[in-house]
DNA sequence: TTCCGACAGTGGGGTCGCAAT
DNA sequence: ATTGCGACCCCACTATCGGAA
């Protein structure tokens, strides 16, 4: 199959708003697609490369490169070149990389290009991605969407399902199954306000505390131990304390879920960025390992012995962790019975951000474990905080925010009458307010350099934000977890702002 | 007919490892 | 030795489509 097809596809599923025509013209491609062409095409059709991320980037990438006159590109040369650009390294290899992304891009017509070049940074931006193309496939091959949904769970990705589906039909299906040592997607959990919205909605459940760590799945089989994270990427080599810890265990086969987190000598929990840091060493682990020491701890049992659990009701899953896993390597959680238990709700998650954890999650008992899905029976609820900060610059927006001025400079008053930046935000904003802010801003703009306008401080916007976090980059040597905007504060002067000195009071626990 | 669940998009900050400077 | 890039952790929120209610 030509590469120009595919191009060709992705620009019409992009010019289509409905789901199902974008449906429809990829599973139109996946049966035109030789069997040989399947395991290229389908994850080119989702916007990822079979090879997964490969060290190109937008500054690989380079200038525009002159097209080519015609097509004339296989996918299959694509993905042999693009394999072959994956094993590049040590010295040299960022320039061999460009030299062959060069050839590629030389090689294709202009609309290619813009294909290839969404693939390789992972922004195909059609408005589709995994869950369209599992429709298209299931039109395709004539099998259940739900069917083909639950074996890409089970299997971890979109591939090797498409492979058996288009060679074998829907029977192919049964062959995925829940597998000790192949991870599978994990169930992830929903927002709520609070404590008491989170309790309305489930009535009898379990509240319990979330750690501000790695989301982890492990599974054991015997003696072999395997760590995955929540893109299933591997990371057994960087944990041994985990697969330590795992091989402890009485049960010798099982999958376990829960987060890796790393407590101080006194038991409180470390900051995220100490645990991520910890997770993120790969070159000397031992050493690592002995200054930010990390525990597992589990909440949730997928297979014990053998046994799938993935459609107990949690109830019963947490039974079989409990069974399993001792008290102190699993997370502390407490019953609730309904909303008219409500205050032991609410005394549970005091006690947990008294302990130093970011919050709860408040799940329903009678739940099965939804692999890849955000099941509404998972409820996180942290505590938010807000603060009112002046706009210092915006950034011209992407995409569907083209034109807009769309990421805001956030600042906060400081003791000589100026502002401190501390950080950016792009998030909260409604497109009537995008609307609004690029006119305002503008009016009260006093320079703009590359992509960035530079505005008057008299702004004031209301800001939602998780936490501080230590900063390297801006002023005041923190800088604001999660922030978005809530609204503007047109009834509030900068003068009214708050202070970098009230932040940092705000927060004890963090200092620059 | 209205409501709501699921998706995609739009980016944020930090840290690590590696290659280039 | 320092800097820049890319990968991958954490993540919130809005708009939209289309099936559920």
């Amino acid at each position: 199959m030509l590469l120009s097809r595919l191009a060709q596809v992705s620009q019409e599923v992009a010019a289509t708003s409905a789901r199902s025509r974008k449906t429809a013209l990829l599973a139109e491609l996946f049966r035109e697609a030789e069997p040989d062409d399947v395991p290229v095409v389908i994850p080119y059709l989702a916007g990822r490369l079979p090879q997964g991320r490969i060290g190109v980037g937008w500054k690989v990438l380079g200038d525009p490169v002159p097209p080519a006159a015609g097509p004339s590109l296989t996918v299959r040369e694509v993905d042999a070149l693009l394999t072959r650009l994956a094993k590049v390294s040590g010295p040299g290899s960022q320039a061999e990389r460009a030299r062959l992304v060069g050839e590629l891009l030389g090689a294709s017509t202009e609309a290619e290009q813009r294909f290839l070049r969404g693939l390789l940074t992972g922004e195909v931006r059609q408005g589709a991605l995994d869950a369209v193309a599992v429709e298209g496939l299931a039109q395709a091959t004539g099998a259940a969407s739900a069917d083909v949904r639950r074996a890409v769970m089970l299997a971890g990705s979109l591939q090797p399902v498409a492979g058996a589906l288009l060679a074998d039909g829907p029977q192919a299906l049964e062959r995925f199954r829940l597998t000790v040592g192949r991870p599978v997607q994990p169930m992830l959990a929903h927002s709520a306000s609070s404590v008491a919205e989170a309790v309305g909605k489930l009535g009898v459940c379990a509240v319990e505390e979330k750690l501000d760590g790695i989301r982890v799945q492990v599974h054991r089989d015997g003696d072999t131990v395997r760590v995955h994270t929540r893109t299933l990427d591997d990371i057994t080599d960087r944990l041994p304390e985990v697969t330590e810890a795992a091989r402890g265990l009485d049960v010798e086969r099982f999958i376990l879920d829960g987060e890796v987190i790393s407590f101080d000598g006194t038991g409180r929990p470390r900051s995220f960025q100490e645990t991520a840091g910890r997770v993120g060493s790969r070159v000397d682990v031992v050493t690592a390992a002995r200054e930010t020491p990390v525990s597992p701890v589990f909440f949730d049992a997928l297979s014990v012995d053998g046994r799938d659990l993935l459609d107990l009701p949690f109830a019963e899953r947490h039974a079989e962790l409990a069974r399993l896993v001792p008290e102190p390597m699993r997370v502390r959680r407490t019953l609730v019975d309904g909303p008219d238990d409500l205050e032991a709700a609410e005394r549970f998650l005091a006690e947990t951000l008294e302990r130093g954890h970011e919050g709860v999650v408040v799940k329903g008992l009678q739940a099965p474990y939804s692999a890849g899905r955000r099941g509404a029976s998972w409820l996180k609820v942290k505590p938010v905080h807000t603060l009112d900060l002046v706009v210092l610059a915006a950034e011209w927006g992407h995409g569907r925010r083209t034109g807009k001025l769309s990421n805001l400079h956030l600042g906060a008053r400081t003791a000589d009458g100026g502002f401190a930046m501390l950080g950016k935000t792009f998030k909260g904003m409604t497109d009537a307010m995008l609307e609004w802010q690029t006119g305002r801003l503008r009016e009260i703009a006093v320079d703009e350099s590359g992509h960035t306008v530079t505005v008057r401080p008299e702004l004031v916007v209301e800001i939602a934000y998780d936490g501080l976090q230590r900063s390297s980059r801006y002023p005041a040597g923190v800088t604001l977890r999660f922030a978005r905007v809530i609204r503007y504060r047109e009834d509030k002067r900068p003068e009214e702002a708050d202070t970098v000195e009230t932040v940092l009071a705000a927060h004890p626990e963090v200092r620059p």
